[in-house]
DNA sequence: TGTACATCAGTGAACGCGCGTTCACTGATGTAC
DNA sequence: TGTACATCAGTGAACGCGCGTTCACTGATGTAC
């Protein structure tokens, strides 16, 4: 290849600038996400970045792809790391627990994605709606599973999401080709939303200071939102 | 009094720049909430503000205070609005869907008290908590009338917290002088952690496409979670 | 293998912008006798 | 009621800062013959 040498270079200062933009945003938050700040710790002039992303929208777009990229990395290898013949619902434990663990541990990362929107930036949806849709299919997928092989008996108010909401997930199912009932589509946003909550109010700071001992606080909400949805625990 | 026309009109500027940095916040983020640009928009010269607040650190706290005022407001009218005698029950279903249409038409304000902290910015706590556990002392306490009036009888793994946590509820009780038992404390934290969720969620904008109808969604889930509490609806 | 040319990473200066905060000041509003 | 004085809201200029983006450029790396 004639390409190669200049090629990886390139490569490997694109990713450069993206590794350094997110250590800046873990220590200063989005306020210090700046092209010049990126510039700087680098050792570049700011108008070389220009070089490798068209603006600094464009950079925090990477940025958002990365960050979803790696949240989905760190579920699919929870969900194998008890190997393939493991319960699905330890699979699913595993995987939420990771999600939280991600979560505490790159809080900045967790704000990119989940935090207040950054002023006069919107993501693109096109491109970050399938980064999305991976990780959250491995948690739709098991909980799928363990509707199959009866590890949860869904209760009634689960099988019927309200009709505006099953039209939109329908619609989900089939626009996007995702091979999964209704139903476990449903339990998955409903415990979505409420793992959220518990990892949201953790990470930015208001939990803590009411209970005290968030594993123990995580560890019983766990069995309470999958018993709730008919876990057979 | 030798002082009120001086004191009010001093009260009244106070008001306007609190109200217009609201403004602002609203329209442009957090980003555009800054002296200059408050103002600009009132008409004064940016150092005329330092007559009023120290800084704008100090700005952002008062408005963090006011913030949270304006949403006990709401959530005690919600209670007071069925009238005296309405089962409780009815009245905490009104106050969490008070909360929520709260949320979702004051984003900015929600994103100020919940969302990504400010960069650099960390609100003094012994100013934020008494206001902070005026709304939620109102969630609390429907939730032990609930219990003494039977409408819920508390599942097993409520009534039980994890002892970390249990000690932390304890000593909230005491230290604040919270005149609840620990069941009904712990309730609410479990309550108040899934609603976060599903409202943080509407509010940033990630829920709405995935569910489509978020007013029929929510009213499921408001049933389901406090139907998971125990609640005999 | 050597030379002429094209590509392109990175530079340095400049653009116009907004920011928080300080300081010495003016002039109106209130106070004391 | 009138005068001397104190208080204090608001001004205007200035400080030093960081920002995104543009532009014409240099010089190294690769390509074609």
């Amino acid at each position: 290849m004639s390409e190669t040498r200049r090629e990886r270079q390139r490569e490997a200062t694109r990713e450069e600038i993206k590794a350094t933009a997110r250590r800046l945003l873990a220590e200063q938050g989005t306020a210090g996400l700046s092209i010049r700040a990126i510039a700087r710790e680098i050792g570049l002039t700011p108008p070389a970045l220009y070089r490798y992303f068209a603006s600094l929208d464009d950079l925090v777009t990477a940025l958002i792809v990365d960050v979803f990229t790696a949240l989905a990395e760190q579920i699919e290898a929870a969900r194998d790391c008890a190997g393939p013949q493991a319960p699905p619902s330890a699979k699913l434990m595993n995987v939420l627990r990771a999600y939280r663990r991600w979560a505490v541990d790159n809080p900045a990362d967790f704000g990119l994605i989940y935090g207040t929107p950054i002023a006069g930036y919107h993501a693109p949806r096109e491109i970050t709606v399938p980064v999305v849709i991976r990780g959250f299919a491995v948690i739709v997928g098991l909980l799928e599973e363990m509707t199959q092989q009866e590890e949860i008996i869904p209760v009634p108010s689960m099988q019927m999401p309200p009709p505006g909401v099953e039209a939109s997930l329908q619609a989900m199912i089939e626009g996007d080709g995702y091979p999964v009932s209704v139903a476990a589509l449903y339990m998955g946003t409903v415990g979505w939303t409420q793992f959220h909550g518990i990892i949201s109010l953790e990470v930015f700071g208001h939990l803590p200071p009411v209970v005290g001992d968030t594993n123990a606080f995580f560890e019983a909400q766990l069995r309470n939102i999958l018993i709730g949805m008919g876990w057979k625990g």
